[in-house]
DNA sequence: CGGCTTTGACCAGCGC
DNA sequence: GCGCTGGTCAAAGCCG
């Protein structure tokens, strides 16, 4: 089971059993995507469509009537636009989960460097980067207005380096959460 | 004292 | 062109 693939590189360490502790898939985007997240039941999505293709679409097909504030539907990463050329939009990954606590702590140090208030969200939404160095990992947590049990964490690189905490915590984390299966 | 959070300002993209 | 919105910066403050 890889749900965190990527995410935490180490995960190979992870109790399996902690990780059945209800299936896989986070989100269903990748049907949405039109693209079938092969095989995988569903890791999370990759928003690098070019055009916007909103993220909330699904969110109405699904059991989000109003979530339309969830990633916003990006706007684009502004590091490297020099040449005037295509607009190099990073994926980023979102999944849902229900939980008390806004931070999963997921092994990485993040150091939060904004918050901003969304619209149609009474929630507002944290950035974070990864500290460590040489690592421009991103993510951004909020909470839905609609149902504010469920936290929308999305990520937008990926992890090159180990994870710095122990991993016996995720279980911790685990226990604290459950994925929100929309439709299975 | 170092690392992190807070918070307002700033900036770029987008729609009207 | 203007205003709105999302994303980032950075100064100041907080805390261990």
């Amino acid at each position: 089971m890889k749900i965190f693939e990527g995410f935490f590189p180490s995960s190979s360490t992870l109790p399996a059993s902690s990780l059945s502790l209800n299936t896989p898939s986070s989100l269903g985007y990748g049907e949405f995507q039109g693209g079938k997240v092969n095989g995988v039941p569903g890791l999370m999505v990759e928003m690098e469509v070019p055009d916007s293709l909103n993220v909330h679409d699904i969110s109405q097909n699904k059991s989000f009537p109003e979530s339309n504030s969830l990633a916003g539907n990006e706007s684009e990463v502004k590091s490297g636009k020099k040449n005037g050329d295509k607009k190099i939009r990073k994926p980023r990954y979102a999944f849902q989960t229900r939980s008390q606590v806004d931070i999963l702590d997921d092994g990485y140090r993040w150091r939060k460097y904004g918050q901003k208030a969304v619209k149609n969200n009474k929630f507002p939404r944290s950035y974070y980067r990864c500290t460590h160095q040489g690592c421009s990992v991103k993510k951004q947590v909020q909470r839905l207005t609609k149902d504010e049990g469920v936290v929308v964490t999305t990520y937008e690189g990926m992890h090159s380096h180990p994870i710095q905490k122990s991993n016996d915590n995720f279980e911790h984390i685990l226990s604290q959460m459950q994925i929100y299966a929309t439709s299975f």
